[in-house]
DNA sequence: CATGAATGAGGCTTCATTCAT
DNA sequence: GATGAATGAAGCCTCATTCAT
């Protein structure tokens, strides 16, 4: 019987995992890395810049060598998370067939397996997106309001059609939403859960939701 | 149209509220007021002992007149936000006709009300637990586990009673569960959207994924 | 085989004693009491007033009761150790025969005796006077260096009579006090070792010290 | 006439020596320098590390580049004292003619001398042994074992060959080397005193405590 | 007498960051 | 690139003490 919540742990992957546009060269990369570990672990608030240079295998004053501050690395860690989720999002919908439930289909699956392949970048895109500096925060939001719209477009296109009857149209996005995000949160290889199993079967509750029972 | 995601803000809520059986009188209730507000907004790790001492009006070193330790506000906030959302579980399960349909409805209500109506208890009790020092937590993760068993022996029931049909069981309860957690994160007074309405909206949604339409 | 030295701990004795004249009723004498015992283990700066409260059994302010400050009490508790050791040395010299050696062995009995009696209050008359504010002080050397007049005294009287014999007579005095100062530290009831016998073998080598073989 | 004991300052030295085996370059070398001052004066636990990184001209963070904490620095100190010490008595032992006699007066030499040219160091090594966290204690605690054996085994010896006449052999130990202890709390270069001239008197009173005149 | 609450000062330590080497 | 040393700011917490109750 998995465990999907009860633990004191933030997250139950244990591999730092970024995505293959996003993986870099030499210390910068390794900086990265073990930065994503710890701030999905601990929270941006708790890794030192000791911490990170530790695991690196260097010291905290070479941090600054590749990056300029503590900041811009939980900066870069965000945009590469909202960035590959938006681009597997618009992914999926450009290769779906029009109609509604497949499209719909198509962006939750795009949604839960963002979240279950790069599941400590999600939790820190997601959890530590408010610990970012206000000046870091505008072009990520950008991209987070577009790939909201794209949920909300997908099933208020579906409503408009016909295709979908949901009891509240601006309550179904936060809701489909929430399932992915924490999805993040528990997934784990040695869950016994494939990912793809976990995207279709969130997919069909997803359409349910909007009143496609299949 | 509400925003639901797309904030730097950690939750939209800006009223501290705790659960009547709760509040406490004189500083220390005062203490853990504002300490349940910037846990929320920064975080337990970015919140300093300073900044709540200031905001009771205080001085830090008087905190500790009440309070053995920060790590002791957040255990107490962490805890009270527990047995307040296994409380309200328990009432509505108790309250709720035997059928599966209405249990789920009655539990998921629950769940969905208790972020609703203390969603910064909900999000301090949420995302701040990987925050609490190991031998605070295991009180804590024994009334999350009761809580989960409480919405999986619902859902299980209702399956093997026949009323229910979900592809997946185990991934039945993260699921649902996640819908509720993230309204303590958007929800607002100002929203335009009731707790009840919500409520029911997720219960109506819980009740298809399961397969029950309505 | 006797530990003399070797422990971490600054006292081997667990016995808080006072002498008779010194001990007073109520809170004020635990207070004396505990402190003495605190003092002498971890050193007046390392034992807070609300280590001594709650040896006694009250809270920190209630000591403000008894004692105006903790400066005080530590006062209170060398100058009864100071005057404590006095007392016995002009009582031992008053009592003896008037021949220099009866009077070098009475006034070393005094002084060790003093120290294996007491070792609590030595270890702090001793250990912890640089601790006292100056304004403390004053009274308390005046005593010290009576008794160590009345030792000097004793010696120069057996070299000025004839019956001792030392190579150099200022240096007498602190290495015949020395013996003594250490037994506080290492002396324990545990010991096997009896008071009277360490201050009869102590006495010994303080009259082989000055040249009187016994 | 030089005073010996009656003074409110712990110990009359004024100069921060440390064996040269021991001194060190750049400011780590200063920070132990400083801190034996301090350390030695007030005692560990009333020394800050604001006060000591004072006097070293840098700030206190800054000390936490040469030093993990503040314990560290005083184990350093202890372990350095007692390293010397027992090194300085076992090269006199090993220089000395192998009679008892003149391995007793190397060692009692040896011992007093340590005191005297390094007042400091023995003070901080012998009153503030207690203060040392746990953790750091036993490695101390063994060398110290290893000193006083060297001096047990020399008078047993003396006993055992008949070179020795001592009341109590226990008991010799720990007056011969109390004699000693306390030079480092009154030895001052102006005492008008020569470390060698107290050395070879304190000799004398140790052979003649353990039954040889000379 | 005793206490709970408060406080200003200060304790040790960690932090992100800088800069000369 | 990398580092050792340094720093100002701030972290949590303890301290002796005061005072109204």
């Amino acid at each position: 019987m998995p465990k999907f919540l009860s633990t004191h742990r933030r997250l139950a992957a244990v591999d730092t995992l970024l995505p293959p546009a996003a993986i870099q060269d030499g210390s910068r990369g390794v900086i990265l890395g073990e930065s994503l570990r710890l701030f999905a672990e601990r929270g941006y608030g708790s890794a030192s810049m000791r911490d990170i240079a530790q695991l690196v295998g260097i010291k905290a004053a070479s941090v600054y060598s590749h990056f300029p501050s503590k900041a811009h690395v939980l900066a870069e860690l965000i945009r590469v998370g909202h960035e590959e989720h938006l681009r597997r999002m618009r992914a999926a919908l450009m290769a779906a067939e029009p109609d509604p439930t497949t499209q719909l289909k198509a962006v939750v699956r795009a949604h839960v397996l963002a979240h279950a392949d790069y599941p400590m970048l999600a939790v820190v895109a997601n959890a530590e997106l408010h610990a970012l500096p206000g000046e870091f925060a505008a072009p990520i939001l950008e991209i987070r309001r577009q790939s909201e719209m794209l949920l909300v477009d997908v099933i208020q296109r579906g409503v408009d059609m016909g295709t979908f009857n949901v009891p509240d149209v601006q309550l179904a996005m936060p809701a489909i939403g929430a399932m992915g995000l924490r999805v993040a949160h528990w997934y784990a290889p040695d869950l016994g859960k494939d990912p793809e199993h976990i995207a279709d079967t969130f997919a069909q509750f997803a359409c349910r939701m909007v009143g496609v029972m299949t």
